[in-house]
RNA sequence: CGAGGUGUAGCGCAGUUGGUAGCGCGCUUGGUUUGGGACCAAGAUGCCGCAGGUUCGAAUCCUGUCACCUCGACCA
């Protein structure tokens, strides 16, 4: 019976349907809801609480490498988005245009942001005027708009909440490390924070941003074998800052333009750390971004002591981490199965048998096992178990990872393994965007990235058999 | 944007040849329970996605429209 009830209000299982699996999670963990507007989400408390953490984390690298925060205007006005020829031909497809004023049309129609390069190489120029004036190392938290044609939550949504670094500085080397430390905050964030094994690499001319000189990109693999790209860092060169007339007096007393970057990372990092860690019980949470670390569920709580000393388990851990006690009327299991769906990293449990002893269990989420501690020394043995569970993540997410990362090396097993395996496909590539265009229409991938770690397979192209430049990672993507 | 699917209570669904709406879960109140999604009793909750049309009468038939979900295309 209790197995009968225990299927039906389950979510669907990812083995039968990924896609409904993932919105089954993020409506049921409480992460969002659908508006009356198509493609704008409601982010509610649980997920949001999710990316303030994020944002507290990366905010504090950026601000510990120099950057300071600033805001941007909302609108574009159409002449200042023009500025830039490839960058406009881009974007110009997936602008939301303002046209009126009140009842007023405007003279000049203004497009909502949908990233905000254009605006800051307008107050870029006013501001830079001498070699002294750079770096500057500016970046903002905001929401931007780009018309999607399709939408899921946090994976593409309408309007997306995100940072964006922008930066302007003296030399081209300088803002190509700028481009490359910036890609490594990224990259070592999603390891070691969130527990997500990313490869980093550059984007093909075909896949990088619009405008840009080169795009880095880190790429995750998400659980059906679909990458995801989890953060993005671009060097401009000096183009935009051409297009733009930015220009500052060089310590030659030269005029000079500057050479520039950005970089950002976005609210769709809650999709990746949904299809990457999630199971069919549900959210499973890196701890250092989970808004409840440990949840504490009292067993017979009625009984006298239980819910005291629960309590009191609580304002002691408080200090340490982030702890939450349910001390509602609903039966232990009814709490053990609520907080695995929400993802909570360790469950907490005690008794009256645990009083007892002098005791508590803790239970993991990611892999459930169960252990009883003494109530000594508590923070540390948590602690340490919220470790086990970011290393357990961890290491899960890169074995299934190497374990869907196939080689190949003519375009037939190119097409075979790309129509049987779901994952990366690793392969050698002439650099012809041709051979890329090919590539999708014969066996339906695309270019995910170029990776710094470079493996030699063969010496020719597997689309084309000409001499190869470069091993490409191919495959499916969100 | 193309193909397909779904819109009925907070969620999941049923609703026959057209006759004015039901089930399970959840919710409220009271009681008994509590180490893996408890039980009993009594309640509350509907613009049947929206707009037209056909009809004495529409959740049901017709037209349009909107939203959501899949798969493509496009893009980040």
């Amino acid at each position: 019976m209790a197995e009968q009830k225990k299927m039906v209000e389950a979510i669907t299982s990812m083995e039968e349907d990924f896609a409904q699996w993932y919105t089954d999670i993020v409506k049921k963990a409480e992460l969002m809801d659908y508006t009356s507007v198509r493609g704008c989400m409601v982010i509610e408390p649980y997920g949001w609480a999710i990316w303030e953490n994020i944002q507290k984390i990366l905010d504090a690298e950026f601000k510990e490498l120099g950057h300071e925060n600033v805001s941007m205007p909302l609108f574009i006005p159409e002449s200042l988005l023009n500025k830039e020829k490839d960058h406009v031909q881009g974007f110009a497809p997936e602008v939301a245009w303002v046209t009126h004023g009140g009842s007023e049309k405007l003279t000049e129609r203004l497009c909502v942001r949908p990233t905000s390069e254009t605006l800051f190489c307008e107050h870029y120029a006013k501001v830079i005027q001498s070699w002294r004036d750079l770096p500057k190392l500016y970046n903002q938290w905001c929401s931007v708009v780009r018309w999607e044609k399709t939408t899921r939550p946090f994976l593409r949504s309408v309007e997306f909440h995100w940072q964006e670094g922008h930066t302007m500085h003296e030399t081209a080397e300088e803002a190509k490390a700028e481009t490359e430390r910036m890609l490594n905050v990224y990259a070592d964030f999603c390891e070691k924070q969130l527990a997500i094994p990313v490869v980093k690499g550059r984007k093909t001319d075909k896949e990088k941003f619009a405008g840009a000189e080169a795009t880095y990109t880190i790429e995750a693999m998400m659980h059906d074998g679909k990458a995801l790209q989890s953060g993005t860092s671009h060097y401009f060169g000096d183009g935009f800052a051409r297009a733009f007339n930015v220009t500052f007096q060089g310590r030659d007393n030269s005029l000079c333009h500057p050479f520039q970057t950005s970089w950002g990372m976005s609210t769709r990092i809650i999709g990746g750390i949904i299809m990457t860690h999630g199971d069919n019980n549900g959210l499973v949470l890196p701890p250092a971004v989970a808004p409840i670390q440990v949840v504490i569920v009292p067993v017979a709580q009625h009984k006298p002591g239980v819910l005291e000393k629960a309590k009191e388990l609580q304002a002691q851990l408080k200090k340490q981490f982030r702890v939450k006690l349910d001390d509602s009327d609903q039966t232990p299991g009814w709490k053990f199965a609520q907080y695995e769906m929400k993802g909570v990293p360790l469950r907490l449990e005690i008794g009256p048998k645990d009083i007892e002893k002098g005791q508590c269990v803790l239970v993991r989420r990611n892999d459930r096992e169960k252990i009883f501690v003494p109530l000594e020394n508590l923070e540390s043995a948590i602690a340490e178990q919220l470790e086990l569970v970011r290393k357990g993540m961890y290491e899960s997410a890169l074995a299934r990872r190497e374990n869907m990362t196939y080689t190949v090396k003519t375009l037939d097993e190119m097409k075979k393994t790309a129509d049987n395996k779901p994952g990366l496909i690793k392969a050698m590539w002439c650099g012809d965007v041709a051979c890329e265009e090919k590539l999708k229409e014969v066996a339906g991938v695309s270019s995910r990235c170029i990776p710094f770690e470079q493996e030699h397979i063969s010496d020719t192209c597997v689309c084309c058999g000409r001499p190869a430049k470069s091993m490409v990672y191919w495959g499916k993507a969100y």
